[in-house]
DNA sequence: ACAGTCGGGACACCCCGTTTGT
DNA sequence: ACAAACGGGGTGTCCCGACTGT
């Protein structure tokens, strides 16, 4: 992340037809790489990078071990990108497209009903919560790819803060990478727990402290009505 | 957790001699079996249970493989306990012993800070999340036991909401489980973010919206003043 | 070589029966180690390391390939501790039990015809032959292995030398190390040539150089009538 | 060997340019072939015929797969014409370019010569050796080269002793063969023990014996001086 | 009776030599 | 001449049953 392209975006060609256009001028490698990483990132991302063997990578794509070890040097190497494509998905998913959205609150709020609504583009949860996991020990590689994801998350949410922040909208003393902080862990958090129990309820909750806290940011004079805070009450 | 038996938590009989006492009435086997279960909590929490090999176990216990297979019928038997043990460990380390704490919302800050300040009990971070991630996919045996220790979790922190509202120290607009869902998120989720960043900063940027749900929950008339979200502020 | 105990030359014990000799005192496990040793040395003396797979072995052997790492850590430790085997027994076989032979040539002499009359006790021809063309590149511990067992040889070699001067057998003026050498070479140079044509003949003709040369070392004073040259005339 | 055409010899085309002389005339495809040919020739004598993969020939030779495909059919196809190739070079590196030596002594001394002062004109010791022994097993394809190369090689050698005997030169009693035979297996067996030792004083010392012979064939009528023997002695 | 040795399959990842489209 | 894909086989390691000697 951090540095990658949003038009990696996974997906993105996948309706494309045999006509001239630029994006069908991937070589028939770069395609067959591209479906490789397409199957991986849902692989490793379900079972991790032990979990997962090569076997089932080949049954997934369809190619022969040799194929898939003609594209990618090691498994090693395969799950880096694997990784790179799945963040870069999850992440253009949920913080991507906001421009449309007016105001730096709405534009939080959205990103948060994201979450709420709809599920991980990447089947498994969210890579970086399962790299984070998974790469515990060791990893080196993989753990540096998973900071820089989280690290451009959290730069791209501080960034619509400090937009707010500029335009007035949100108090000046707000702290943009603490309220970028807090939500990712809010919304980390609540997949975990919602993963476990096997129902979104730990998500819906997770909502109330992110909602209180948004509001204090809020510098309109408007009284904060108890009414607005209807997940917290019963 | 949820049918454990407290007195298993770790380390408890660590001290123990070879006196005549209740403790040391353990059976040779049975102490073999604990020492197995106190390593292998801490090898499968880092690696995960794909992660592990039965060789690391045999080198950390010191034992063959012979001997291990003696007290458990299988890996994932073993692993089974192990998380038991391991999450018991952290339950009882993280909101155990909060009898002399006077008040809910003492006890739940000192919940909080307990997550701030002290490391995981079992090395390789909070069980419950490791098991969340590491038996996404399959092992439903697993999956259950981390669901029952995310519930009683979840019990014991909602309890104390509970005898909070019955005590009038809490709003009773509060719904204890949605209390406690949203504070184990954000304590889980700053757990996953200050692991892949390195440092806890992420961990403590997520005491802010705790602090606010927590202030919203005080039913206590003096008024909210901004001032004191010291930790929203800049 | 060098510090092998002559003990451990290999078909000394295969006519075991189970009576109670000390030999049979050896464990299973160390009998299959040794089964494992007598297979590995023909075959990697046959075709080489890196043309002999361990599926080979497996099947030589009827154990399977965890039963063979069992034993042996990597396919190079086997290799190495196979190729001492053969060393060993090669070495016995050819300047072993010369006690009984009275005199330094007669010993010398009862050198060369073991290997003109004899066929390699490890099937796939001299082990030193192929260990130094097999290790040419790389491999240094197994080149080291070799270079050990030359030089034991060329020491026994050598000390009969010795003797033979010490006893007035021999001229003074010879040099034990170089005559060790010239027979060495001669007799594994007339092993290739053998060994590429698909008979003998070069290996007999390789004795004349060397009769030339041991009648040069004898201090007798009898004239080297060009008769004594049998080998060398038409 | 033995059918081979002399010209073949590798390096004699290594100074051409690009004017417009016979040998230039190779096509760009035959230029290629013999670039692998030459790469070739010196990875299968330094590793092996299974030592040595094609990946290996590729970086070598800096073509891809298809590319040697293109020229030859399989990798034993190459590893037989690369045989070929080197044997050739040695060969005439060795016993060629002798007719401007006058005498058959003088001739068979400086082949002598030529392996104990120059290096193998193809990295990895003597192709005859190494294939001897690398083919141990199998591959009669290059066995048979292999004998041919010898047989050549022995052709050489007994030709410039018949010439000998015809001219008077030598006894008539020696053997072409016999000579020819003893000393490549003294070349041969010290170029083994030089290559196992990592020094070249078992190469010299085999030395001695073939003088011994060598003094023996001559039918000069003065007396063969011990001084002579000067290798032999102390 | 039991700790521990031994052996068994299965499978991991990786790389090989080869063929096919381009 | 290359790029891509193909199978098959390489070594090494896994988890675990079963036997063994104390």
């Amino acid at each position: 992340v951090g540095t990658h392209d949003a038009k990696i975006v996974p997906g993105a060609f996948s309706h494309i037809g045999d006509n001239g256009t630029r994006e069908s001028s991937l070589t028939k490698g770069e395609q067959t790489r591209r479906r490789i990483l397409e199957k991986a990132a849902v692989l490793f991302n379900q079972r991790g990078f032990e979990g997962c063997a090569m076997s089932e990578l080949m049954e997934a794509t369809g190619l022969e071990k040799g194929g898939i070890y003609k594209h990618f040097a090691s498994k090693e190497e395969l799950a880096l990108e694997a990784f790179r494509f799945a963040a870069d998905s999850a992440l253009e998913a949920r913080v991507g497209d906001l421009e449309a959205i007016d105001g730096a609150l709405p534009k939080l709020r959205t990103i948060i009903e994201r979450f709420l609504t709809e599920p991980s583009p990447i089947p498994g949860g969210c890579p970086l919560l399962n790299a984070a996991v998974d790469t515990d020990d060791g990893n080196p590689a993989l753990r540096k790819l998973a900071r820089a994801s989280f690290v451009e998350w959290r730069r791209r949410i501080a960034a619509i803060v400090e937009q707010g922040i500029a335009s007035g909208e949100l108090r000046h003393t707000a702290d943009p990478v603490q309220v970028a902080d807090a939500m990712i862990a809010s919304i980390e958090g609540g997949l975990v727990l919602s993963r476990i129990l096997g129902n979104r309820s730990p998500l819906e909750h997770a909502r109330a402290p992110l909602e209180s806290m948004l509001n204090q940011l809020d510098s309109s004079p408007r009284d904060k009505h108890p009414a607005r805070n209807r997940s917290a009450a019963r």
